[in-house]
DNA sequence: GTCTATAGGTGGATAGAC
DNA sequence: GTCTATCCACCTATAGAC
């Protein structure tokens, strides 16, 4: 896989453009000038846009769950996992994007249905894996918190996106792990 | 004020349109509807689109601030006050609305420079008002936080801001609340 | 798969009459 | 202040040649 297919490659290029302008800040103008191709190719490949909007959530989401896949693998324990999952958030905002489903998030009153649903499927995902990983840890002892896992995952999920974004519009990626750092902790992480 | 003037209803309509679709997902055309008035009368009022967004925002940004006044006038303690600033959050999920500027802050990548200060302004300004409660509170020992009350404000505004993005795409101001609490409760608020 | 050409719509914005 | 009329840029999308 030296050279992505076209598919892909329009793909990449929506993602980014969607985290960094949204799903309505872009046009197949846009992706078709980084391309070099004309805006009638790319319909070949994603006819309409609400196509090329659910197929990047749908791509985004499995490799969200392949780099979990990782952290199970490869953490030490919850706390090391819960750590990894936050560093997963920053690395993103790193490259001064916000995550797709969080954008998405706030443009969910003018989203088609069926982006609407990928996306909440995202975070549903998202809340599903940190309850595992909650549960492992108080567990092992190695969290503590109180109330039930699901509320502490809906938690840890908005505070991670709402301070990605807020400091990806002040440029500053401090911001975020301050945050960041104080929620782990509060968590024992 | 029995009847609010032009510019205040074209801004009433505005606000609703910004807060529930965007600043990119609404146009002239959706207020001029609403307002039964061509979008050429609109452009008396705001000449472009960018003059409408930043009174949008300064306007969005007194009456928040006075509300905050508000509170540090009838507030019991610091604990009281943090509830009641949280309280104001959920009011306006409750109304399908997101905050304002945290709509902003997601299509930052797009907004006119004047807007994106004005933006950050209402951000800094938060902040400013929670630094001093959270002051106040831990002279009086009625909350408790480790670190820079700094850190703490600039965590309870990002919890807020994206607890609420994520609510409002499952429409259920319940989970707003379950974070919202969580976050207030370990303050001791 | 990619192109040219184009349709049909909507965007923000302006001129000038009333 | 509000209107009609209009401009032009841009949008998503399609038809049909290569």
């Amino acid at each position: 896989m030296a050279r992505p297919d076209t598919s892909q490659r329009i793909l990449d290029i929506a993602e980014r453009l969607v985290q960094t302008r949204g799903y309505n800040g872009f046009s197949y103008a846009d992706i078709a000038e980084a391309m070099r191709i004309t805006k009638a190719s790319l319909h070949y490949h994603f006819p309409a846009k609400a196509d090329l909007g659910a197929r990047l959530i749908e791509r985004y989401e499995r490799n969200f769950l392949a780099a979990l896949e990782r952290i199970d693998a490869e953490g030490k324990d919850a706390r090391d996992k819960l750590r990894r999952y936050a560093a997963l958030y920053e690395e993103v905002l790193r490259d001064n994007r916000m995550c797709l489903c969080g954008m998405l998030a706030a443009e969910f009153g003018t989203l088609p249905k069926p982006m609407r649903e990928d996306m909440r499927h995202f975070f549903d995902e998202n809340e599903r894996w940190l309850i595992g990983i909650l549960r492992e840890g108080r567990r092992e002892k190695v969290l503590k918190f109180s109330g039930a896992p699901a509320e502490v995952a809906q938690s840890l999920i908005g505070t991670l996106e709402g301070a990605m974004m807020i400091a990806r519009s002040y440029g500053d990626v401090a911001r975020f792990k301050a945050v960041s750092d104080r929620a782990l902790g509060d968590l024992g992480a």
